[in-house]
DNA sequence: GTGAAAGCGCTAACAC
DNA sequence: GTGTTAGCGCTTTCAC
């Protein structure tokens, strides 16, 4: 493999020289930019990574840490952040961790290795405090509002959009309002919806909490509970579209009609969503990661909100 | 930022010694080990990773060239890949294409600049030719069957499931068939998509091909274009669930039944296919993901074939 | 304009 | 068992 002293002793001058016609510096004399170019092509030279990451302490890679990579909503904050990426020369390393505490606080060392320029968490597994001494190695940039000076966010306005979502509900005539969640209350997305309920509706009968939903079989599970209650919900706001399909085609196997029977009301705006034409609110997911992106490599640790928008279909 | 001889003066020993700690060798006496850990602990000291790999030659990252991310299929290959990398104690770099060959070439240099120990290529932009000179620098592993020996592949035997699809469809009857693809005549399984279907049923209408079709509002379109028809196909095999849902949809908007007046049958058992019982033809790819990168880190140029499966629902 | 030399942070002979 | 020395491939002062 040809290094910049092959390419330098070919073209007849010294690596600086190589170095500078790499890097398009000024005062290389045409003639032996040229013969440095030619050194180049005939070798087939590329400059080691590694080498110039070392010197210059950067990587131009950002991290995206995500729970689950099979995920439609993390999928779209990764989305975002990719093509973001591509516009700056930037590339993307995927770090998935179920969770996982310990694997999230390996990922974000790899700050501290010199691996990652920046990372963004989509979902975090650990608490503020274990997460913010990392940011003396690079920037942190969180897809979840928190007022941690030292971390970046991107986020939607989840809490407002929840209120908004109940108080639509409600509108509609709905007292009898179920809801599902993925996480249990260790999630503050879950704490919120929990709170944004209690303020429109008072505080959730717990049958009508229906937690670790993430996929449509999930849905359909909930649904099984829900509407075998004495006390059947007329609503429920599920936590993501596809989960709120599984709960339509449920209650459609029942022989319920939606919306006259059961109201329903998803989530981020997926396909499945829109096959079935089920009214959604859309977090603008994708927006989130461009945006998450963008501080990130700004290394800002500005407080950004994106604004959500309520998408009305025929389910409710 | 603390480097390995900050540690060894701490520790009064030398570089050397603190470097046999970090990667456990023997013959360090317990003494200057604990001084040494001490050392570590007391500066808060990480390796440098970009040191580590310039000297090793490798940075245990693998690429997975995609053209798009946010497309089922791909996503799940990279699922996959995702999968065995934290297995493995590898890390995964995204490269998403969208078909631009040049973009493709400038990925896999990666491998020649030492950024990336090998790369997965899940669709690709280039002819071979332009491909096969990068395994020079390291490992290339296709996720669709090709004759070069220098490309490992982890592929699905497509062609036999097409033939399959569609002696299926023969089987129940259907003489007018029609199919939707990707992409056109530069796609290797849009092109053994034709063939099977010569196989089976001779040439076909050139109105019986939609091309260009990816997501639940193209398959919509297909459906518009082929149920118009004077010559109305009785069965379409789509190439992605979501486009079979889109068609789906037309064709029961259109007081159509399914599979009475409708036969359809849907590629890579997807969460959309799921919900509205389309029976599929499942690829796999999840495991051609894990089989690649299987592959990948072993420098393996094997050719490894995944098998598919037909999952019979109720769309046939 | 150009090159020598130092150094980024680490590992691996080799000697003791 | 341990330290000295020489790099890995590049960039960057600093002279000339």
């Amino acid at each position: 493999m040809a290094n910049i002293h092959d390419i330098a002793k070919k073209a007849g001058v010294s690596a600086t020289t190589v170095s500078r016609v790499l890097n398009n510096h000024k005062y290389v004399s045409d003639e032996k930019r040229r013969a440095v170019k030619n050194a180049i092509d005939e070798l087939n030279y590329t400059p080691n990574r590694n080498a110039i990451d070392l010197i210059r302490g950067e990587t131009k890679q950002i991290g995206v840490i995500i729970p689950y990579n099979n995920n439609q909503a993390f999928d779209q904050m990764l989305h975002g952040a990719l093509n973001k990426s591509i516009e700056h020369g930037y590339s993307v390393l995927v770090l998935p961790t179920r969770y996982d505490a310990k694997k999230e606080l390996e990922y974000l060392s790899m700050l501290q290795t010199k691996m990652l320029d920046a990372i963004i968490i989509t979902s975090r597994s650990n608490v503020w405090g274990a997460i913010t001494p990392f940011t003396t190695y690079g920037p942190i940039i969180s897809c979840e509002y928190t007022d941690h000076a030292e971390i970046g966010c991107s986020y939607m306005d989840r809490y407002a959009s929840y209120v908004d979502a109940f108080h639509l509900l409600k509108e509609n005539g709905h007292e009898k309002v179920a809801f599902t969640t993925a996480r249990g209350m260790e999630s503050k997305s879950t704490i919120q919806t929990f709170t944004a309920y209690e303020d429109v509706f008072g505080k959730p009968p717990s049958e009508y909490v229906i937690s670790s939903c993430y996929s449509l079989q999930d849905g359909y599970r909930a649904a099984q509970k829900l509407l075998q209650l004495k006390e059947k919900p007329t609503a429920i706001y599920a936590n993501g579209d596809e989960v709120a399909t599984g709960i339509y085609q449920y209650a459609v196997s029942l022989g319920m009609h939606i919306p006259n029977d059961l109201a329903l009301l998803g989530q981020e705006n997926q396909p499945m969503g829109v096959a079935f034409g089920i009214s959604t609110v859309d977090h603008q997911l994708i927006k989130v990661g461009e945006q998450a992106f963008q501080l990130a490599i700004e290394k800002s640790k500005q407080k950004i909100k994106i604004p959500y928008q309520i998408i009305h279909r025929s389910s409710i």
